[in-house]
DNA sequence: CGATTCTTTGAAAACAGTCAATCTGTGTGG
DNA sequence: CCACACAGATTGACTGTTTTCAAAGAATCG
């Protein structure tokens, strides 16, 4: 047992997935910090430098950029069970164009860049499910990708509901409509045309 | 030597990145698949099963979709040293969506997923470049997406040109419209009131 | 309840798409 | 070498979609 349930939860994420020796799972929970933090506060603010992955073991985080006119516009979302962070600025050191805020309250583990890639070179197991995560990363950012420059605006929100109804109706719809790439106004009125039907 | 020269050039891009043994250069040239396409043939074609890893060696590949009103929407292009290929096909087994083309005619080399596989956990250097390829890759996507739901049509076109430029000049400009999910006629348009500055 | 956040609405303006026609340059076959 | 075909780029007029801005209604939370 942990000092920290959300580390718990993490060590049962991973043995969910691959299998680690005690000796292995002692060792991860070891550079494991736990964190908290409240609906609305920052885990990353821009022009900071990212350095850790963070899990996401109960909550929900945002990453979102804020535009020269202020408007927010959102890269990803992530509730329990997700990675989260700035990949960019952990790769090449510079200040990140994204702040990341928590839409619920929200319970992480944060493991430094330097622990988790020891970690990684440590545990081949580890080193495997990071990578196949990357991989359906990849797959999943090239699809919204697709869908951006070839689906209408009520298409890609029809398909946000279909890809992600869970995520849907725990955020306020203003928040598809900054992920998708339109107004509010505009997700309003697709919305009325559609339940009109 | 190899009786290919793409296959030479393939090792050479490699070994460029990484250190390999004779042995282990020789057990990847053995599966290497060399092939040449001709400008405006396919190398995949929607609902086919893709089963390749693919190098560009030379040429210039690109990967789009054709949605039902018939429109093209270009999701990658792949000039030399860049690999190519539908990864979701690939990893699901499922018919791909996408149409992979020669903008020009294209030396390639075909490694089917068994063997490269394969490859990648008998040879750890190798293992380890994949995942860094991929990592880039997911950053670059993270960023086009980012472009795609905060930028204007026209900033969409800079920002393709000063990413891209040497890509910028070698294709004709409704790719890029494609690409960057505009039509080519409001590209013309975009392009007519920027260099009228 | 009062404050805040979120959603909806309307009207006008900006933007992007469509369609059809023309213009341009390139390369091929006669 | 010319004529023609073809791919690509541009233009204009029109339509349709999306944004913008301002205001008013819900809904939620302390």
């Amino acid at each position: 047992m942990n000092p920290s349930p959300v580390i718990d939860k993490f060590i049962r994420y991973l043995t969910d997935k691959i299998t680690l020796s005690a000796e292995e799972t002692a060792q991860i929970a070891q550079v494991c910090i736990p964190k908290k933090i409240r609906k609305r506060q920052l885990l990353l603010q821009e022009g900071d430098v990212w350095k850790y992955n963070a899990f996401v073991g109960g909550g929900f985080l945002r990453t979102y950029s804020i535009d020269h006119k202020g408007n927010e516009h959102i890269l990803n979302f992530a509730p329990e069970n997700y990675w989260s962070g700035d990949r960019e600025s952990l790769m090449t050191g510079k200040p990140s164009r994204f702040n990341i805020e928590a839409i619920e309250d929200t319970d992480l583990v944060l493991i430094t860049k330097e622990n988790f890639d020891l970690l990684c070179r440590t545990i081949p197991q580890l080193n495997d499910l990071v990578n196949a995560i990357l991989h359906k990363s990849f797959i999943v950012s090239q699809d919204r990708i697709h869908a951006g420059i070839s689906l209408s605006a009520e298409e890609k929100y029809q398909k946000f509901l279909d890809q992600y109804p869970q995520i849907a109706n725990r955020i306020p719809q203003h928040m598809i409509a900054s992920y998708i790439g339109i107004t509010p106004e505009t997700l309003t009125r697709i919305r009325r045309n559609n339940t009109g039907k």
